[in-house]
DNA sequence: TTGTATGCGTTATCAA
DNA sequence: TTGATAACGCATACAA
């Protein structure tokens, strides 16, 4: 078994109480046992357990990050911030991911609430129910929502009616004005509050330039993948409609996969067909013409989770919405 | 505050003890208190607080998950097949993340040992350090590292030597014999020993087919970014050596970086010279051409250090080596 | 079938 | 400046 504080309290020839108090560097100890007690914690090597301190501070320093997956890039980036911004903390994450099962989400959060005991929770693309958002402040324990909002909770996320209507108009100032869109679903339990906020933006650029919505030019995709890019092709050139310009608020790697299908489809990008993306991903410089896309400051994002969590559990903060803005990035496919 | 085990057994006028007991399916407790305790504990939302449960059972259902960075597309690809085998078992996971910061590796490992005590740890591409893994064993906790292999911990790995042998192999009978070679760095505290051993691949295969090795045509590379294959491809070039093919052993994002600037020197690829990369990541379907590559099962390699963990903490297993086999896919660019 | 007593590793309160 | 005692939430050996 591990060294526990009482080992070391006997191998001095303390109690447990000062050999806490050294770990914790209170001043009242002298500062010849501090060195003794010191002395003999390096020696056998002690650390404190952190599940014994937990229980009776109450405090577990966790905070809970929960998602759908954590392996998309969207998430990997959140990631990254967050990380970077723990770093000088002694704070750490739990993760939990969904895996899109939607049924047993409210079981996992009160898994967390009451069993795992973070400080507070992140959630990325996903909204807990009104009745685990009642829970959490019954507890007092922050929420914090990446990209959805709800009643009751902190949000950090981007203005994304801003983010389509600034693709849309750089499309329509490029003199385009067949323009469709290729979205997230709108409607149904996969939907979230981003597509929709998107197709707003995507109008209201239209409507300010005197163009006329077609529904026909818009097409909903179910995940974010290259393939759906090359279908949602397909699919819409099938439709009784034309098209000068897809924008396409489902991600650079769907936007990818446009590229490629107009491609194969003798389509030369952008002369025939101006393609923008979402996200500005790596794969973003990559492809073949590199592509321009609305850029959400996604690292910092989750940074500022961070930033907000660690308010928030320090009650410097109440509730509270982040809301970053896009900007776009213009390559070469449009 | 939440709920405790003692409010739900004042409220039904039984002891702890018995709450302990039905919360965990004890067949000794008569049916009618079991529904009495059972409908008092959801009526007050009760669940048990898994520090109080950890603190005296000594375990904690958590396996702990250290890497440089949780960012990079393996680990993501990793990650992925983690999550898809925790799903069935009550065991979560914490993710560490050194941040390439070697120096203070070996604290971080100790505070997960001695402070977060997880019932196992799970390394990613880097490797604790002899006194590390001494110190893991003296407490019975078992260590997998993922990629690296070390004295007296578990391995899940893939065989390295074969992948760049049937890449190089496969070049070889293709008519190429002026092959290069970009490489993670093959020394130094970067080092890894995926880059040596795939140097070896490498050499071997050259050597069956009798073509001599020359040092100048090898190429390391620090991180695996698009950048360096760009920038690679710019030093080889400078070197006294000829090229009609490029093995990139640095990952497929490089081995793109390396496509494109060979493109931007009008080399024709695969005609003038053939590129394979290494762990065919989405990323080698996107690019033109889509990129032949040594496909390495990733995925499931992160589901099998979890059936590896699980059977290590439940004594099924002891010190075991798991070898994957790495498979040319042929596309495009070679 | 249920209750009593004790302990897991730590910290906090109060007394010495 | 240090120590004795109790407590955090839960599980378990043993007693009743």
């Amino acid at each position: 078994m591990a060294v526990t504080i009482k080992d070391i309290a006997k191998a001095v020839g303390v109690t447990p109480t000062t050999v806490s108090m050294v770990v914790r560097g209170d001043k009242r100890i002298s500062a010849s046992t501090t060195e003794k007690v010191q002395k003999v914690i390096k020696e056998m090597n002690y650390r404190p357990n952190y599940i014994g301190r937990s229980l009776v501070k109450g405090r577990t320093n966790v905070i809970a990050i929960a998602t759908g997956f954590f392996s998309n890039m969207f998430t990997v980036e959140i990631m990254r911030g967050v990380e970077s911004k723990l770093i000088p903390t002694n704070y750490r994450v739990n993760q939990y991911a969904t895996r899109g099962i939607s049924e047993k989400e409210d079981e996992m959060f009160r898994e967390i609430l009451y069993g795992a005991r973070p400080e507070a929770l992140i959630c990325i693309s996903i909204k807990p129910s009104a009745e685990i958002i009642g829970e959490y402040q019954k507890e007092g324990l922050p929420v914090i929502s990446i990209e959805e909002s709800a009643e009751g909770i902190s949000t950090v996320k981007v203005d994304n009616e801003k983010g389509a209507f600034i693709a849309v108009d750089f499309l329509v100032k490029k003199g385009r004005n067949k323009i469709g869109m290729v979205v997230g679903k709108l409607s149904g339990c996969l939907s979230g509050a981003n597509a929709n906020e998107r197709l707003k933006g995507y109008k209201d650029a239209l409507t300010m330039h005197g163009i006329s919505y077609n529904p026909e030019r818009v097409m909903e995709v179910g995940d974010y993948s290259f393939e759906e890019g090359v279908e949602s092709v397909n699919r819409l050139f099938r439709r009784d409609a034309q098209f000068d310009a897809i924008f396409c608020a489902a991600g650079d790697m769907t936007a990818a996969g446009i590229i490629r299908r107009a491609q194969e489809k003798s389509l030369r990008v952008p002369e025939d067909i101006s393609i923008i993306g979402y996200d500005d991903m790596i794969i973003a410089s990559i492809v073949q013409p590199t592509l321009t896309t609305v850029n959400q400051p996604v690292f910092e994002m989750g940074r500022a989770s961070i930033d907000l969590a660690m308010d928030l559990i320090n009650k410097k903060e109440t509730q509270k919405t982040i809301t970053f803005q896009p900007t776009l990035v213009i390559r070469a496919s449009a």
